[in-house]
RNA sequence: UGCCCGAUAGUAUAAUGGUAGUACGUCAGAUUCUGGCUCUGAAUGUUGGGGUUCGAGCCCUCAUCGGGCAACCA
């Protein structure tokens, strides 16, 4: 059927929608897109969400995408934050066009203020800072003309001047546009455009004193750059009538702004601002804690570029609000993972058996992972004395429970079929020992026993076992929705969101884990080596647990 | 109380005036040397009232609900 190929086109979202239009009408040769954040911070997913949008749509359309920092606030900014999201976006895959700061456009942007002023549509003015608050007036009700709002062109180039060449103290004067005191759009009601800061700024210095807000920097970069599609958050839709009268006043290149939903993840905060008092209250470690959804975080958490840009694409781009499941996002990194990891036997909660019919260790052959037709194999050494996993094993097991119970018989992963034949207890009553018998003929591969099993177990021989740290993360918050509950959002932390195991049992093949590699812990979870560890003392990170229906078939009782 | 957005299963996302579909999640089952993966099946949806139309999730209108807007932040 012709109609097939075209069915499975995912259909296009509404930017995609006015991309195409745009070109189908010949409006432009080809798009230009670009990323522009302000150095002040650590990136995060719900950046790359906009990375992914931006650097995309190029892609797709054949266009370019610029990085630009949007540098026009000198007392937050910094050069470290410039080389981490630079970092970031380049391990999330993307490649701009150019690297640009919109302080590079200081010079350019003062000639726009001056032909404003020229035009009569930009004037200085004296209030401080509660006076032009008080003008604004509210949203039911106009605001009032500033008594400097109609000083000649003349005089106030001179005091522009004077505000450049460093005369004037922080907060005496700022230059506003002269737009409308009564529009409805509060933006509107003459906004400032240049203030004054004595403050040293990352890349200019001591250059400048003035420096322009964002209103007046953003759209004319845009301008300048001849960006086509300057794809926003929707916060910034009542800042548009304001971006485009800069641009018609200034006759430049007509950039136009598009506003999308910022991404929301259930369980996590997504803001600069909650971030920075994580770290600063110690509740993370860092802004690269595992549990943090910065891309740096996620990175050391084990997520790969391409899950995350997979979940971006999922998602869609929209203009309402959402709060996306967080399963989602599990999901799209275990669809990465399983196709990905090495397959591993670690045992978080050892017990310990003895094969009493077994003597001396052989080494049978496991594949590295069954996803893969060509699978690599590895060797897995296997002996009298075993660890399993201690959950792996109930004296009295309900309906339902297909691993080890005294007489039951499980499958050992790529070795032998056993059976308990014993619990061994302490004066306590504790279980420290099964003793158990294997089945000769039904060595993995070569089973010959006929003998059927439910369950399959992992295990690690104890003389061959390595001892390794594992960092279980989880939820950071208790609540789905942490930034819409009452009070403060670090009221639902969640207090288990980190688990450390100290000492697990690993088998051998994982002494030579690499950073780059991922591993799928069998049964278990997908793991990744941290830097936190050494030869001696491995750590890894779990970036996230296998589907586990038992856990939930366990939690209806 | 002014202006601006928005509203489709639990969560997202399609249907562009003509059969409400997809994914995740949930539930049930099959399969399995990972209770993973894979496969099959099921339940759950157009905020409400009017109108236009042969026909409305879609167009018009009123209402309701949700979000945003009064930083010398971006």
């Amino acid at each position: 059927m012709a109609t097939n190929i075209q069915e499975e086109e995912r259909s296009l979202n509404f930017i995609e929608e006015i991309v195409e239009e745009d070109l189908r009408a010949g409006k432009y040769a080809s798009i230009l897109t670009r990323f522009p954040p302000e150095p002040n911070g650590y990136l995060h997913i719900g950046h790359a969400k906009s990375i992914a949008l931006n650097f995309g749509l190029a892609q797709k359309y054949g266009g370019k995408t610029n990085l630009r920092f949007d540098d026009t606030n000198p007392v937050t900014e910094d050069t470290e934050y410039v080389d981490s999201i630079k970092e970031d976006i380049k391990w999330l895959g993307f490649e701009w066009a150019h690297e640009l700061y919109a302080s590079d456009y200081f010079e350019q942007l003062y000639e726009f203020a001056i032909i404003l002023i020229n035009k009569g549509l930009a004037y200085v003015d004296d209030s401080t800072s509660e006076q032009i608050a008080a003008q604004k007036g509210t949203p039911t009700e106009p605001g009032q003309e500033s008594p400097f709002r109609n000083r000649s062109a003349d005089e106030n180039l001179q005091l522009f001047a004077d505000m450049r060449a460093g005369k004037y103290k922080e907060g005496e004067k700022v230059l506003r546009a002269k737009v409308d005191m009564a529009s409805p759009n509060m933006l509107m009601r003459d906004p400032i455009i240049y203030r004054i800061k004595h403050a040293h700024h990352h890349r200019t210095g001591d250059e400048w004193c003035i420096y322009p807000l964002y209103d007046f920097a953003h759209g004319q970069s845009d301008s300048i750059e001849g960006i086509t599609h300057s794809i926003c958050t929707l916060e910034f839709i009542s800042h548009r009538p304001l971006y485009d009268w800069f641009i018609e006043k200034l006759e430049i290149f007509p950039s136009k702004q598009y506003e999308f939903a910022r991404l929301n993840i259930t369980y996590m905060v997504m803001s600069k601002r909650k971030f920075l008092q994580l770290v600063n209250e110690k509740f993370v470690s860092d802004w690269d804690d595992p549990r943090m959804p910065t891309i740096s975080g996620m990175r050391r958490r084990g997520f790969t570029p391409g899950s995350i840009k997979n979940f971006a694409e999922r998602i869609g781009v929209q203009k309402r609000d959402t709060l996306i499941d967080m399963s989602l996002l599990e999901f799209c990194i275990r669809e990465d993972l399983n196709k990905k990891a090495l397959r591993r036997m670690v045992v978080f909660d050892p017990l310990k058996i003895v094969i009493t019919n077994y003597n001396g260790t052989e080494l049978l052959k496991s594949e590295d992972n069954p996803e893969d037709e060509n699978t690599s194999v590895r060797d897995v050494p296997f002996s009298r004395e075993l660890y399993i996993e201690r959950e792996d094993f109930m004296e009295h097991p309900p309906k339902k429970y297909f691993r080890l119970a005294p007489g039951q018989k499980v499958r050992l992963k790529s070795a032998y079929i056993i059976q308990c034949d014993e619990a061994i207890k302490d004066n306590k009553g504790n279980i420290t020992e099964l003793r158990c018998s294997y089945i000769p003929e039904s060595k993995s591969g070569s089973d010959t026993s006929g003998i059927k099993v439910q369950g399959t177990l992992h295990w690690v021989s104890v003389a061959h076992a390595i001892t390794v740290e594992l960092r279980l993360y989880d939820r950071l918050f208790k609540v789905e929705d942490p930034s819409n509950e009452e009070g403060d959002f670090k009221d639902y932390i969640n207090p288990d969101s980190l688990q450390v195991i100290q000492a697990a049992y690993a088998e051998p093949a994982l002494r030579k884990a690499k950073f780059d590699e991922r591993y799928q812990f069998l049964r278990k979870g997908y793991f990744c080596l941290d830097k936190d560890g050494s030869e001696e003392k491995m750590v890894f990170n779990r970036t996230v647990t296998l589907k586990d229906t038992w856990a939930k078939e366990k939690k209806k009782d």
